[in-house]
DNA sequence: AATGAATGAGATTTCATTCAT
DNA sequence: GATGAATGAAATCTCATTCAT
């Protein structure tokens, strides 16, 4: 009746694996579906078994880093009480995302970035806006904490955390583009101090 | 002297300044060469007589941006003594660079970033990391002075220039993907605040 | 005796049935073997074991037409004595062929007669030209009578027995085409008067 | 200034014309981009600087052959008065459209025909009914005409023009799938007699 | 120098068919 | 016998680049 058993989640987690190392290496406009299958040891048709298209692979891509990246994070920030002491785990917790084991997602999200912000204008492709939406609700949850504690400034908490994520991201970038520039860990908890001075009171 | 000298590189410019305007508006892989030829009202051969390839073109293209940039800043923070306030003008000054005639030439980086990230990667084929290079010496030249005056804290001035080129990035990028999150100039000046305050003495 | 057998031929009809309704449906081309699949309720695969290829599937549809309509006009004319009327009426049966029950089959027929007369030049693939050659051996036997019977002209009658096909046929293109255009039946019985007189004697 | 000179009518027409033969030979479906290209002796892509699309240049075949028809009908029937000569002439016309010269486009209408009346059921992608509906208009006229003057039967002139239309259409494809069958002439002749009869008064 | 007609490599996607279970 | 997962040939169309004029 049923024939040649095939655990189909697993195979769609494997293609995906695969697309997502090769989009790393190569960028998503340089990557052809036919690199993705060699990397899966499979047939170019069989991509299609599981994804719809490129383009339905490449958000789905992202969509585990973004998810993964939420994983940690959440994890790491659930129990801490100080606000103080929150903001600068979920600042430094970016360094985990970029850790070895996701530095190969980290790459995408540039060419997301490129795709995203220029081809679909308004449409959100892949989720961008709603990640960063997500993220500003976290950071903005932070602070409105802190500000009713008392340890922050009653600042515009949305600037606060757009201005917040940028300047997370913008580091990034300038690690990603230069490796050899800086140690990330250290940047970071630089980055963190400056930050969260700037929103403590006094 | 050689009138056919000036009127070459009048054309180049010609053609440069429409590749900017419809890469600008289109992206880097969706701009045709056609549409550049059309936007410059000259032949699709033409191209070729003044730029080898379109890669060329996109280089050069990402240089005018680079240059103007450049330009600007410079012009602005020449004059100022105060290291401090010469930092946070440094930083202001990307307002204007994403300012109103610069907004499209904005929206280019992100492809070029992603280019320049992926594709070449040891290569800084478009001189990316060049100018990530310039832009941390000049705020390193500053840092220093603000150093030896002592108002700023002796801090590794290199990962200092690096965040704060990195912050103004990341603000850029959260508001090129949502322009209506926040007004540049407020979150920019916010920024500004804690950047300037994070390596200032006391 | 062998139930095996009964169920092999059931499910060979069923498969074949199916098959007729999404041909007629959407065409030849347009049809895929999952369409079939699925509206038989079976699996891509088990398509196979009754049928060698697509082809061999369209061929056997397009008999089960062929046969279906030989059934009809048979069982119509049989017993009519008259050649004059038994003419008359083997026309207007292809009335019934085009019937709501035979409208999809219909259909069929004029990507038959493309894939037919192209791709299979002198092959003969489809058994189009044998179906017309049985039509035509009908009418000739009604024409033989009736010139032997004295109430038709000596015509050729191969050549009467071709343009009397033909004008059905290219009466019922003229309806699938547009079928607002005129009603089958006033038109075929026009038609059928037209002929029929055509080769009356007086 | 301006370079190679090209005739672009001239070019298109020899590639319009090599695709007829292609289509006339292969059938629609089976025709690919590269045979066309190869039958006019240049590249797949110049195919494309003057039609957009397979279809687009189908459709263009199929119109060639529509306005050779029309043409050839035109001047035949123009100068003539009688209307029973006209209506005669007219569908003896039809021969020449058949003619060694046509004989390629007529191939074509069958796959015309099956993608016509299938594919874009009430769009009429082709022209198709656009062109039966000019060709009804014609001979709606004739027959008006021969009405007026008394030597036609006051028949529904629209279906009889279909009726006609069809007989004619009938004939050509039973002709065209064996044409060892019958000698055109001599039985286009035969059903111009029955038709013409048909609708004569007496 | 300027042009644009010509080109063909190349990419995504479809789908009939196979075959391991 | 039944199945559907896997496959890869094949086809349309794009577009950077060339080159004859």
């Amino acid at each position: 009746m049923t024939p040649k058993i095939v655990d189909k989640e697993e195979k769609r987690n494997l293609i995906l694996e695969s697309a997502i190392r090769v989009f790393a290496r190569l960028g998503l406009p340089n990557t052809k579906m036919i690199h993705i299958a060699e990397a899966a040891g499979i047939g170019k048709g069989t991509i299609y078994e599981y994804f719809k298209s490129k383009e339905e692979l490449a958000v789905a891509a992202f969509n585990v880093f973004v998810k993964e990246a939420q994983k940690q994070i959440a994890g790491k920030i659930r129990n801490i009480e100080d606000p103080v002491e929150q903001l600068r785990t979920y600042m430094i917790c970016w360094l985990d995302i970029m850790d070895e084991d996701f530095l190969d997602y980290a790459d995408i999200m540039l060419d997301i970035w490129a795709e995203s912000v220029r081809l679909h204008q308004g449409k959100d492709l892949f989720g961008l806006n709603k990640m960063y939406a997500l993220y500003r609700k976290q950071i903005i949850e932070i602070l409105n904490r802190g500000i009713k504690k008392g340890v922050f400034k009653p600042v515009d908490t949305t600037v606060a955390a757009a201005v917040i994520i940028g300047t997370l991201d913008g580091l990034m970038i300038q690690w990603l583009l230069d490796k050899k520039l800086f140690k990330v860990r250290y940047a970071l908890e630089q980055l963190a101090d400056m930050v969260v001075r700037g929103v403590m009171k006094v």
